[in-house]
RNA sequence: GCUGCUAUGGCUCAGUCGGUAGAGCACGUCCUUGGUAAGGACGAGGUCACCAGUUCAAGUCUGGUUAGCAGCUCCA
């Protein structure tokens, strides 16, 4: 693919940068198209995205349907068959802003103020449009084959809200119509497996006008949530955790000790208690914190993981809404620990093979980025240095490869964040390590060292799932609510075919209450066909018995597998011993 | 909170030009002797999110409220 700079000159396009260009043009296009439409639109910013491109256009009182999308579409396709060439050109300065403000740009006008003074201001030119642009971009308007708007939201100048909301019209664009149809199927598998619409088949969880962004569990759900906490139990005994819990509801004094009053009150959910402010926490640590003040402790005690499944409540805007993606109230698998600084780097290890297991035990891919002292911070250089430096440390101890994010570090110190890759390639962040040795001072806490001085100790926040709800939303997209069998809901499926004797699926039955398994009998007189398919489609259940006269009378299995959709015979016995130890072992 | 859109039985949705509601699934009853992705019949179930307004008449039109959806902003 040939491409134009602003220079002029012509050269074919790196191929790492060819999407971007081509993305960078379709938004020239549409921007084009729009204009042609609506003479009066007066364009911002519109640059090329991870998947397409948008354009930031003021349309004055115009509001676009979707029918008008589809019209912007149509004219946008047909600029790219009229094959206007594109031609780069620059200015000087004045006549740059003469132009533009000819062509009734004000924002373009408002950018070029906002440029270094000696600054060459081009502009690229396809038939009838002018964009001020540094490019470069694809040569005829031909070269774009696959592209679509896919919709309209606001968005405000220059990304602030005081300024003007404008219109952003986003559309995604591809080299080929092959690849924007692989993009459209990968749409749709994401939508099939939207934890939402999951949710609502497999009875896991619900909300409520009542409460929006409050969840609520179902039975279902509860199994899932309650198995992934007896996991995080197990595992985090195994790691010298001990586990508490602190209120829900502690006075607005300890909030502004540990600085959130100050920096997050709007989002705090707050009571009147005997004449008092009382705030619902949004965060366990100020609890732990109360917690190890309780008693005096020395250096043979650190470092100190104190645990804590912690409920907390913190008012999300309600535009930010997303299943359980984005909640009101979560339980964080909150850890603090309390340590020297001689020990963050072996206990950094420590917390990494920790979340690490976590994220084998399901199957995720991960990879992690460390992010350094924002400009706004407290604390002394040297003790963001020797934090740093024991971050860096721990991950290169680990032979972990890491992304470093400059300057995106909490105020109170620096942190390592996990981003898990899911089974269709899309990210999140989970687990988050921060070092903190602000709060540890404004609260006084303190240990007793060697030589019997009173020492500061430092803090580790830290988490693994994040937030349960949160997580089993990812796992639910993940495995498309296929859970392995130690977190489906019902484990094993009995179903009988109509009108057999159903004594021996009750025996069955039986035998897997027994071991413990969570079990059901459907013995409704229906096809079965039509059980098989709830079981699969609606249910999920990773194994399904079909029990019927061949069966009873060799007093044997017929097991179909949801994974494999294979059916297979196999002894009672045998079955419940296989199941109890796969759960056993958590597969 | 902002922009745009949406709200009709448990779920997914239809409802034309305003003339007091329909389907499929699920549910209930009955029929069906039926072997691996929906067997059949009948039945019950809705003051059309809420509050106002326009009108002889509102699921339908207007305004407001609430909630949801796609983005934006935010996510300690």
């Amino acid at each position: 693919m040939k491409i134009l700079y602003k220079d002029g000159t012509v050269a074919e396009c790196p191929q790492e940068e060819e999407l971007q260009v081509l993305r960078h043009s379709t938004a020239h296009v549409m921007a084009q198209a729009i204009k042609r439409l609506y003479p009066h639109a007066d364009f911002a910013f519109g640059p090329a995205t991870e998947k397409g491109f948008f354009y930031d256009v003021d349309l004055g009182d115009t509001k676009l349907t979707d029918e008008d999308l589809q019209k912007i579409e149509a004219e946008m396709k047909k600029i790219v068959k009229e094959n206007l060439p594109i031609k780069a050109f620059i200015l000087p300065r004045p006549e740059a802003i003469k132009l533009m403000e000819e062509r009734g740009e004000k924002y373009k006008v408002e950018h070029i103020g906002d440029l270094a003074d000696d600054a060459e201001i081009s502009f690229y030119q396809q038939g009838e449009y002018i964009d001020m642009c540094t490019g470069p971009h694809v040569t005829y308007t031909k070269a774009l084959k696959a592209f679509k708007i896919t919709q309209q939201s606001g968005a405000y100048w220059k990304n602030d809200k005081n300024n003007k909301m404008l219109t952003r019209i986003n559309g995604v664009a591809f080299r080929s119509q092959q690849e924007l149809e692989e993009f459209e199927k990968l749409q749709e598998e994401a939508e099939r497996r939207d934890h939402r619409r999951i949710g609502k088949e497999m009875k896991l969880f619900m909300f409520s006008d009542e409460g929006p962004g409050f969840p609520f569990f179902l039975p279902n759900g509860m199994i899932v949530k309650n198995e992934l906490m007896s996991y995080w139990r197990e595992i985090h005994s195994r790691n010298g955790y001990v586990e508490v819990s602190s209120p829900i509801i502690m006075n607005r004094h300890l909030w502004e000790t540990s600085g959130h009053w100050a920096h997050y009150k709007d989002n705090m959910y707050t009571t009147t208690i005997d004449d008092e402010i009382c705030c619902v926490k949004p965060m366990n640590c100020p609890g732990s914190v109360l917690i190890y003040k309780n008693q005096p402790h020395s250096y043979r005690e650190l470092p100190l993981r104190i645990a804590e499944m912690g409920l907390v409540h913190r008012h999300e805007l309600k535009g930010a809404l997303h299943g359980l993606f984005r909640v009101r109230c979560f339980t964080q698998d909150d850890a603090h620990i309390y340590l020297t600084r001689e020990q963050i780097t072996d206990e950094i290890v420590r917390i990494v093979g920790l979340i690490n297991e976590v994220y084998t035990k399901f199957g995720f891919d991960y990879f992690v980025e460390l992010s350094t002292r924002p400009e706004d911070s407290m604390g002394s250089d040297e003790d963001w240095e020797a934090a740093t430096n024991g971050l860096k440390n721990a991950l290169e101890k680990l032979g972990l490869d890491y992304i470093i994010n400059e300057g995106d570090g909490a105020f109170y110190g620096p942190k390592i964040d996990f981003h898990l890759r899911d089974s269709i390639g899309r990210t999140w962040q989970c687990g988050t390590i921060q070092l903190d040795f602000q709060m540890p001072q404004n609260f006084g806490l303190e240990y007793v060292d060697e030589n019997g001085e009173k020492k500061c100790p430092i803090m580790i926040h830290r988490v693994c799932f994040g937030s349960i709800e949160r997580f089993i939303g990812i796992l639910t997209e993940n495995f498309a609510g296929r859970y392995p069998v130690w977190l489906a809901p019902t484990q094993v499926k009995i179903l009988t075919l109509p009108n057999s004797d159903t004594t021996f699926a009750k025996e069955v039955y039986a035998k897997l209450v027994d071991a413990h398994v969570r079990a059901v009998l459907d013995d409704r007189n229906e096809t079965i066909g039509y059980k098989i398919r709830e079981a699969r489609q609606i249910d999920r259940v990773p194994y399904m018995l079909i029990i019927g006269a061949k069966e009873i009378e060799t007093r044997s299995l017929s097991v179909r597998e949801l994974a494999t959709d294979q059916t297979t015979a196999c002894g009672v016995d045998e079955f419940v011993a296989k199941v109890a130890s796969e759960i056993k072992n958590r597969k």
